[in-house]
DNA sequence: ATAGGTGCAAAAGATTTGCAACTGG
DNA sequence: CCAGTTGCAAATCTTTTGCACCTAT
């Protein structure tokens, strides 16, 4: 990256590659704490703001609206399949979609056409599990996972 | 819709159904204010909601991961193409994604899967305009256009 | 030395909620 | 009548900024 090689920089990119999901600033920043790390919450959301105008990561929104940030394979952009239950992700095949988008620039006449694209669903893992009473309680939304399940996509 | 029909209602789906692009709470409850109507912005956001949960809205995120309504046409829900300077949108066909979702979906063993997909551009009128000056100035970021563009989506 | 980085406290915004007053059916 | 609606003010929450103080380079 650009900037200059601090202490809180690194910790952030060390963390940030530790997992293997999206994570908000806020979580990063609660996991670099708990980790011992001596850091300040507007350092990581700015740490974040950087590499995501430098293409260091991916992002994706919560459904508040948050941004959720994962590093960025190294093969450029891609789009992901999130579970909305435990918030595991998986990068997925999305060559259609790129094709699908260029042709309706063209045929629109619409220049620098960007694309969004969010999958989200229920892994294996947590539709299988026997909670299959109605809808899945556990779901892709900050303010109903202060902990469980999401935490299992980062190491340590 | 289910609930009761009040003044405030029928005021906001009117208003909404006067706008082809989309609209923020904030941009349709100023539309309604300044068209002589008495609501509160808390009811807008109120109804908004009600509408999302029911299916009569579409919704987007702009930039900063704010919520955009325009009324859904009647064959059900539908992704669309907006322009990032002036904010017109325009439905495209979405077959093919449609099909890629649930390909996807049936590869992984993902259940419940749901999509959202949105692509910006500039339109025809907007980058055809001389301004071409390197990046286009508006954006379709509520932070840039405190009027500008946007206002010529909206009937009346 | 010095531009860039930090971090606290405060600001900014969008959306929600508490609650008492109101109203459609 | 009375459950559903309103609207104002206040509360939330995430992300950004002002600023004085550090520190890689």
């Amino acid at each position: 990256m650009g900037g200059r090689t601090t202490r809180q920089r690194r910790a952030v990119l060390s963390a940030l590659a530790g997992c293997q999901d999206f994570v908000s600033a806020q979580e990063l920043h609660a996991r670099l704490v708990a980790d011992a790390q001596s850091i300040g919450l507007t350092t990581v959301y700015r740490a974040l703001r950087d590499l995501e105008a430098e293409g260091g990561v991916d992002v994706v929104r919560d459904e508040a609206g948050g941004r959720l940030y994962r590093r960025r394979p190294d093969d450029g952009h891609r789009h992901y399949l999130i579970c909305r239950c435990c918030g595991s992700s998986r990068p997925v095949d999305s060559e259609i979609v790129e094709q699908w988008a260029d042709q309706i620039a063209a045929e629109t006449g619409f220049a620098a056409v960007e694309h969004t694209v969010e999958l989200t669903g229920l892994c294996a893992d947590c539709h299988t599990t026997e909670d299959q009473e109605g809808v899945p309680q556990c779901r892709w939304d900050p303010a109903h996972q202060d902990s469980p399940g999401r935490a299992r996509s980062c190491a340590s």
